[in-house]
DNA sequence: TGCAGTGTTGCTTC
DNA sequence: CGAAGCAACACTGC
């Protein structure tokens, strides 16, 4: 779920509740995960490195770099976080419940059928204020911190897509996870001319498959690049080189009005995006498009939201304000 | 009941 | 190099 607002509203909120804090311990549930490819917790031998380094240092600061947050610690070290599709840092009184059952709908189906899972009953955290686990979060602990004020800082991630992995603080933005990650689009120096020129490194790319490209631009998802893509009028599927200057302006403004808000909003809840105290946020009551299918445009100019797929993402737009842009200007 | 759809990204293939 | 398609996983809703 977390685009750019949303992650902003977890770091912002980590950062006061975190700083100063050591980290006493960590545990993973992801032991038993098949896991391909570069670091990350996922993988046994890595996490037990992971856990001896985490081990007692001090949180510095929790800040953010496109979708990942950031834990910083007083080794020269970082704890990098991308929460991906259903990834949530929590943080509160948690507990070892040996005891618990955690199942999935494909353990209770098999259940039912009679088989015994393997990962039947094995040990799940639980948090101690909130009584009975509570769905979609508490039965998807992969990950705890026990820190030294006796709470926890968990990750909750239903799909197991989230990544976790520590790296050097120092070199954190020439690491393999941060080099190729564009600029932030709410830094003051990232002006006009500065978002033109990264979209037009992709000048035959459709518009709204450009603006979620992570290397052209950091931050930007599927809500939001709806959401500004319908504020400024331009139809998802024009052509960046096509676009009219006048146009992209339009779209620039757009970009920093529709992540502002979504951030004055702390975030966006269409499906399960919580804040670290377990909070929705409040931007799904502000979509002008996105998964507005079929309701008319708050344009009034008599537009009926459509929706179609721009490269294997759903895309919301309204078809008679939005401006396709698909043949150069003469 | 079954299958399409879900916020993200990375790998493979062409 | 870039674009497209699919895989990673588990649930919801039509």
């Amino acid at each position: 779920m977390p685009e750019l607002p949303e992650v902003h509203t977890t770091a912002t909120i980590l950062n006061k509740l975190l700083k100063g804090l050591v980290i006493r311990d960590a545990w993973s549930g992801y032991k038993s995960v098949f896991h391909k490819g570069k670091s990350n917790i996922k993988d046994t031998a890595y996490f037990e490195s992971f856990r001896k380094k985490a081990k007692n240092r001090k949180i510095l600061s929790v800040t953010r770099r496109a979708k990942n947050v950031l834990i910083n610690l007083d080794s020269n070290e970082t704890i990098l976080v991308h929460m991906k599709m259903t990834g949530h840092l929590l943080y509160g009184t948690y507990k070892k419940n040996p005891k618990h059952k955690i199942r999935n709908s494909k353990q209770i189906l098999n259940s039912k059928k009679g088989k015994i899972e393997e990962n039947w009953g094995k040990e799940a955290w639980m948090p101690v204020e909130d009584g009975p686990l509570k769905d979609p979060f508490n039965r998807f602990i992969r990950l705890v911190f026990t820190l030294s004020n006796g709470k926890h800082l968990v990750l909750s991630d239903m799909r197991k897509f989230a990544k976790v992995c520590l790296l050097s603080t120092s070199a954190l933005f020439e690491s393999e996870d941060l080099k190729d990650v564009g600029p932030e689009p709410l830094v003051p120096a990232f002006e006009f001319r500065k978002f033109k020129s990264r979209l037009l490194k992709r000048p035959s790319g459709k518009i709204k498959q450009v603006l979620m490209d992570q290397s052209i631009i950091a931050g930007i998802g599927n809500i939001y690049s709806d959401e500004m893509l319908w504020l400024s009028g331009i139809h998802p599927l024009s052509i960046v080189s096509r676009i009219p200057k006048i146009k992209l302006r339009e779209l620039y403004k757009g970009m920093i009005t529709v992540l502002k808000k979504g951030i004055n909003f702390q975030g966006d809840s269409t499906s399960d995006y919580r804040n670290p105290y377990g909070e929705r946020g409040e931007f799904q009551h502000k979509h002008n498009a996105y998964r507005r299918t079929g309701k008319s445009c708050s344009k009034k100019d008599g537009g009926m939201i459509k929706r179609l797929k721009v490269g294997g993402r759903s895309a919301h737009f309204c078809p008679v304000h939005q401006k396709l842009f698909t043949q150069s200007e003469t």
